[in-house]
DNA sequence: GTGCTTGTTGGCCA
DNA sequence: GTGGCCAACAAGCA
C-alpha cells in the first residue's frame, strides 16, 4: 500500500492524535526484524514520557520528533499500516509498535514486515533522514535533473526507474504506472529512448500525480477522509489496473499487464507504444 | 498446494 | 567502479 500519499496519509492520522501529548507506554514487539536497528532499551527509556512535537513525511518513510531530541522513523514497507485505537489497546499479532497516550494507542502494525522502525537521539535530524532525495514537489526536481537521470539508467526500462528512490522519492508501483498511462509512454521503453519532449511530459506527469494523490488526502480541508483512496477519481488508472478485463478509463480499450523492470505493471496498449511515434 | 502482492537490499554478472 | 537483473525477505489472500 504504502506510497507518497499513502504514507503521509497515515503520517496524519498519528500526528492529529497526539501531537502536544506524552507517550506514558512504549510496547515493542518483534525484535528481529522491523526494530531490528534499534537499541530497545534506549529507544524505550527515550520515548516514555516524551511528548509529540512535530512530524514530517519523506519518499516512503515519516519522522516524528519528541521531545529530548528524539526522533522515531518509520518506513511502512510493503504492508504496514498506521491506526489510532483507545488506550486500552491489546496487541494483535502484527502490531509491531504502540505508543499509548493519555487518550490513545498510536499502533504500527506490519503483516509482511517489510517495514522499519529507526530512532535517533540528536539536536538534528538523523542521517538517514536528511539523505532523502529532494521531494518531486519541490524546486529542485527539475526536467534537467530527470533528463540527466534517464541518460545515466539510459538502457533501463523506464518503469523501472520510476521506482527508483534516489530521483523518484515516494515513488511506488501504482504511482509509476500512473504516471506513465498519463504521459503516454509504454514502461518497457528504455529510459535513455525518451526525446526531451517525452521527457518533459514525464517530469510534468510526476509531479501531477503527487499533486493529485496528496489532494486526495491532505487538500481538502484539514480533516482526513474516512479512508485512504475515498477522493480518487474513477478516471485515473488506479481503479482499473488490477480488475480482471479491466478497461482503460480513456480509450475503454483493453489494459494489459506483465512484469517489467521485476515488477506487475499495468498500461493501455491504445495509448503506450512501445514504438517512438 | 500455487502463485501472486502498492518495497528494498545485496549478490552476481557484463 | 557502474549499471541492470533477480532472488530473498514474510504473511496473507484467491
Amino acid at each position: 500500500m504504502p506510497e507518497l500519499a499513502e504514507v503521509e496519509f497515515f503520517r496524519r492520522r498519528w500526528h492529529e492524535a497526539a501531537v502536544g501529548e506524552r507517550a506514558l507506554k512504549v510496547l515493542t514487539h518483534d525484535k528481529k526484524r522491523l526494530l531490528r536497528e534499534l537499541n530497545l532499551q534506549a529507544f524505550r527509556r527515550a520515548l516514555t514520557g516524551a511528548t509529540l512535537q512535530s512530524s514530517e513525511a519523506a519518499a516512503k518513510q515519516m519522522l516524528f520528533r519528541f521531545s529530548g531530541n528524539a526522533w522515531l522513523g518509520i518506513h511502512l514497507g510493503m504492508s504496514g499500516e498506521l491506526s489510532v485505537t483507545p488506550p486500552d489497546h491489546t496487541a494483535g499479532k502484527h502490531d509491531h509498535l504502540v505508543l499509548v497516550t493519555k487518550r490513545h494507542a498510536l499502533v504500527f502494525t506490519d503483516p509482511r514486515m517489510f517495514g522499519r522502525v529507526e530512532f535517533h537521539l540528536g539536536t538534528e535530524a538523523p542521517r538517514w533522514w536528511t539523505k532523502i532525495a529532494p521531494s518531486i514537489l519541490s524546486e529542485a526536481f527539475t526536467v534537467g535533473a530527470v533528463a540527466a537521470f534517464l541518460q545515466r539508467r539510459a538502457r533501463a526500462p523506464i518503469k523501472a526507474v520510476l521506482l527508483m528512490q534516489e530521483r523518484f522519492p515516494g515513488i511506488g508501483n501504482w504511482m509509476a504506472d500512473e504516471i506513465l498511462w498519463r504521459a503516454s509512454l509504454h514502461p518497457a521503453r528504455r529510459a535513455g529512448s525518451l526525446t526531451a519532449a517525452e521527457t518533459r511530459t514525464l517530469w510534468r506527469e510526476c509531479r501531477h500525480v503527487c499533486q493529485l494523490a496528496l489532494g486526495t488526502i491532505a487538500g481538502r480541508g484539514q480533516r482526513l477522509p474516512p479512508n485512504l483512496n475515498a477522493f480518487i477519481p474513477k478516471t485515473w488508472l488506479f481503479w482499473h489496473r488490477w480488475e480482471d478485463g479491466g478497461r482503460c478509463p480513456r480509450t475503454k480499450t483493453p489494459l494489459a499487464r506483465a512484469a517489467i523492470g521485476g515488477r506487475t505493471t499495468c498500461w493501455s496498449p491504445a495509448r503506450q507504444k512501445l514504438q517512438p511515434r
